[in-house]
DNA sequence: GCCAACGTTGGC
DNA sequence: GCCAACGTTGGC
């Protein structure tokens, strides 16, 4: 038998940050098919995520930064994995970067489903009260970065808080 | 609004 | 390749 570099299929969580000005979980609710391109991001870091890891099915926390209250406010699916994020060759996108070669674009996105908003959103509060959430990346000082891993017991966690049913298969 | 922390840029 | 300067993020 074969040994194929392809990645394991195991699912991966996530979770992804937005300011809600720029795009809410009530954007991607209301958007077609409750499903859109997750893009503008412009941090090699998130961007290797994007390209190297984000798989389809995994599953991510919507995450609301800057702006009270700040927190999760629920979960979606990734649609799509990673592929040119077309908002870099628009000069008139806000995302546009003159360095983004269309024949060698620079960098990715992937396309998010909504699978639920939470009844509540689970603040940096409530996230910081929970001994295992109180220790996810998000939590720590100076931690920018928009695209980060979660381990399965802080998605459990956050749907505990939340006080909603982890997804049929989430495992 | 402040500012610490961080990532990127560019001069050398 | 170093690192100071700069711009941005994002909690507070």
């Amino acid at each position: 038998m074969k040994k194929t570099a392809a990645h394991s299929s195991a699912r991966r969580y996530w979770l992804f940050k937005s300011e809600p000005s720029a795009f809410s979980i009530d954007h991607l609710a209301k958007a077609s098919k409750q499903t859109a391109p997750w893009d503008g991001v412009r941090n090699y870091q998130a961007r290797n995520f994007l390209r190297d890891d984000v798989q389809v099915g995994d599953q991510v926390l919507f995450y609301h930064s800057r702006e009270e209250p700040l927190g999760v406010f629920g979960t979606m699916q990734i649609a799509r994995a990673g592929y040119p994020d077309f908002t870099a060759f628009d000069p008139k996108s806000k995302y546009y970067d003159a360095s983004s070669d269309p024949d060698n674009p620079r960098w990715m996105m992937v396309d998010v489903k909504l699978i639920q908003k939470f009844p509540e959103p689970i603040t940096r509060e409530m996230l910081a009260q929970d001994t295992t959430t109180a220790s996810m990346l998000v939590m720590k000082r100076g931690m920018r970065l928009s695209i980060q891993p979660v381990t399965f017991d802080e998605w459990k966690a956050v749907h505990r808080l939340a006080h909603v049913p982890l997804p049929a298969d989430s495992r």
